[in-house]
DNA sequence: CACACAATCAGGGATTCCCTGATTGCCTTG
DNA sequence: CAAGGCAATCAGGGAATCCCTGATTGTGTG
């Protein structure tokens, strides 16, 4: 029909096999361009500013820091730049506070193969682009329709009893201990582990636990 | 034209992007000639039976664990191959049980640009290829005698199998799924279990748990 | 005043934890 | 080479837990 120019695209990331890789399935594809790429973040910002692209690949795990305050910092100073996360993480770690971030899509590295495209032209015409399982965790909560509203997490949903277990969860104690330590019966405990998982779709005690971990090591480390 | 044929590599790792880049890297060079790619484990040591290549490149950190499985397997069935690990963790958690398991070199994914070809070609020439830094500690801990054992923190004193378990932990996964992901009794498990609680002097299952997802954190966020 | 929800607790089957074993095979040491 | 250590595999069995379906009592809220 016309001559469009193809999309720009900024690809971000610290593995030099990876940019690699981005870089050849990008350039295939006659409609999309690699217009830069940088492992580091201070770049990245100077690029977006002066030449915005139309859409930047973002790593997540950034060696030099966070991936999440990139995206904030792209988001801030262009957010006409649409976002897509690259990580090799599992995205149930990462993919709510990247979509919070300013995110429009979360690709796992895992699962890549033909998706990279797909992605990209989702976002371009200005959808998200998610897994399936992470859409429906997501949706459930309704991040996606109140990303802008809500500022806090799911964590938030938790009832002050159900954090105060959960936090003990994180702190490695067991249903006995919290028990104990709350001077209540072990079965209100695992009910409130029931409703914890319930309220973060989890799947398993295991699933709990873990992210009960994460989440203490987050908070932490001043 | 040549009169050398070139040196046929085949590529073993999970991440498509990686794969790609490595492709590329190594189609650039006229001595080298990727034969084959896979993500599998299984397709991986099949490859290797039917056609040998001159070298393997593999990623340590498959996703079921396995890395360190490929390596002794290929060694097995075909000691003319000569492996090359590519791993996003640092070295010094897996280089030394990498070369202890048969590899003639590692690599870094992060600080890789120029060095692929360096490190093929120093491989295929029968050399060693590691960094100055792993190549002084393993030097001093005698890797090429009897290695005794190291003295570092209470995680290398597990055995392979053990890491594989802690590791399979730390991504939240009960011991039935851990059973079934690396093809083994319940029972079995619940064993490494035990003994890598001894080992790290802890107390419970959620100390386990907790332990094993912070390392997984710590080690997956470089 | 219903109605939702937080907070508490129970019963019971499925699963895991954790102890004490065992066997095989490899490696080292005397 | 024989003996011992250790890695890797698996079992039995009782205790603890997970996880499901319930229940009761408050406390707000429309």
């Amino acid at each position: 029909m016309h001559a469009r120019k193809p999309a720009t695209i900024l690809i971000v990331d610290d593995h030099p096999l990876v940019r690699a890789g981005l870089r050849q399935l990008v350039s295939d594809e006659p409609d999309l361009e690699v217009c830069g790429e940088t492992a580091n973040i201070l770049d990245a910002v100077r690029m977006v500013k002066e030449t915005p692209p139309d859409l930047a690949i973002v790593d997540i795990s950034l060696s030099d820091g966070s991936g999440l305050d990139l995206i904030k910092r792209i988001h801030a100073v262009a957010p006409g730049v649409r976002i897509l996360v690259a990580s090799m993480y599992d995205e149930s770690i990462y993919a709510e506070r990247a979509m919070r971030a300013g995110a429009m899509g979360y690709l796992n590295k895992q699962e890549v193969a033909g998706n990279v495209t797909k992605a990209l032209r989702r976002i371009l015409e200005g959808k998200l682009y998610l897994s399936k399982k992470m859409t429906d965790r997501l949706v459930l909560q309704g991040i996606s329709g109140t990303i802008k509203k809500s500022g806090g997490s799911l964590i938030s949903s938790l009832s002050d009893r159900e954090v105060q277990v959960f936090e003990c969860i994180g702190l490695g104690l067991s249903t006995a201990q919290i028990a104990t330590r709350l001077s209540l019966s072990i079965k209100t405990i695992e009910t409130h582990r029931a409703h914890i998982k319930k309220k973060l779709n989890l799947q398993s005690a295991n699933e709990l636990t873990m992210r009960a971990v994460q989440w203490a090591l987050e908070h932490n480390n001043p």
